[in-house]
DNA sequence: TAGGCAGCGTTATGAGATAACATAGTCCCC
DNA sequence: GGGGACTATGTTATCTCATAACGCTGCCTA
């Protein structure tokens, strides 16, 4: 992956240049947060956040940034679940699906979502400089995506919206 | 590939249900008009539309469609032309650069560009239901997009805007 | 005509994703 | 608590997409 200088193998990473939002935080906070909210999400649903699940999520709310499939199948693996890619791909497809997750095609890679709440449309900024990814509220830039589907009668399920550029840090020259 | 029916391989394909206007029109008429821009635009740019390379681009109007590299490939090789990955890669990498064919990162392939013109950012739109694939001007959204990076200092360089969804003539059960 | 460079071709390999099948847990009804 | 339906996890095998690395050729220019 050439995407950042590759990370020390196998360490928790609670921090680092590639955080999810560009602002500083707790990150173990907001990952304990956020399990309690899919905890209680899934819940409510009726649907089951098993232990691979589980776990999946916790690796990429530790992670804190994009993370391919086979890395978060690397983790699990350690972890003693199954070491072959479908075990990945089914975790990280139900965190997709219930909104727990999202997929960063442009990074073919997965990041737990940051944003708090059931239905929203998600926009990722992707800095180029040192991999960082913010997530922000998409609903202004669903709503001219709508428009811009209305006029060809095409009717809007789901929108990637990724941007790729420079974060605050890097152009600064801070990171 | 998953994506549609596996169209008879190899033939000129000049119509069917995978257009990427979802309006009927002349696909020679607009391919022939693309490829002269596309003349003009190099000329203009001192950049070279080699043999490889503008085939490439032909294929891609002849299909009018998103293809995979490795169909692309395919072509390039009953051709003549080199018949490993990278020859593909290169020449579409090309004409992406130079703005005369997309990325289409949803389906990991790659469309010929539809508007006319020098720097847009357009935005597709995918029918889940045939295949098809719009490219529609993407400039309001583009700004909306803009704006939200601004509020996180974030600088944008290139954006994606994909949507999934369904074409006027499935929603209507036409196609 | 020698040096430099862009472009094309190759081989080999890396990286991402899924189909298909077997086994095991879970739920629910009876 | 037995049996059927369903969900979930694991496997093997394979497929598609993408790129690294290297050599040759042909063109341009000094």
């Amino acid at each position: 992956m050439s995407r950042e200088p590759a990370p020390p193998a196998g360490g928790t990473e609670t921090g680092g240049a590639a955080s999810l939002a560009f602002a500083a935080h707790d990150h173990a906070r907001c990952a304990g947060g956020a399990l309690r909210r899919a905890e209680a999400l899934v819940a409510e649903r009726g649907v089951r956040l098993t232990p691979v699940r589980r776990r999946a999520l916790e690796i990429l709310l530790e992670a804190h940034r994009a993370m391919g499939a086979y890395e978060v199948l690397e983790r699990l693996a350690a972890d003693g679940f199954g070491r072959q890619p479908p075990v990945a791909y089914r975790a990280l497809d139900f965190l997709v699906e219930q909104g727990l997750a999202h997929r960063i095609r442009r990074l073919n890679a997965f990041a737990a979502c940051t944003l708090p709440g059931g239905a929203h449309s998600p926009a990722f900024f992707i800095c180029t400089g040192c991999g960082a990814i913010a997530e922000a509220p998409g609903e202004a830039i669903r709503a001219s995506v709508e428009a811009a589907a209305a006029a060809l009668g095409f009717t809007v399920e789901r929108a990637s919206i990724e941007a790729a550029g420079t974060c605050p840090a890097c152009r600064e020259g801070r990171a």
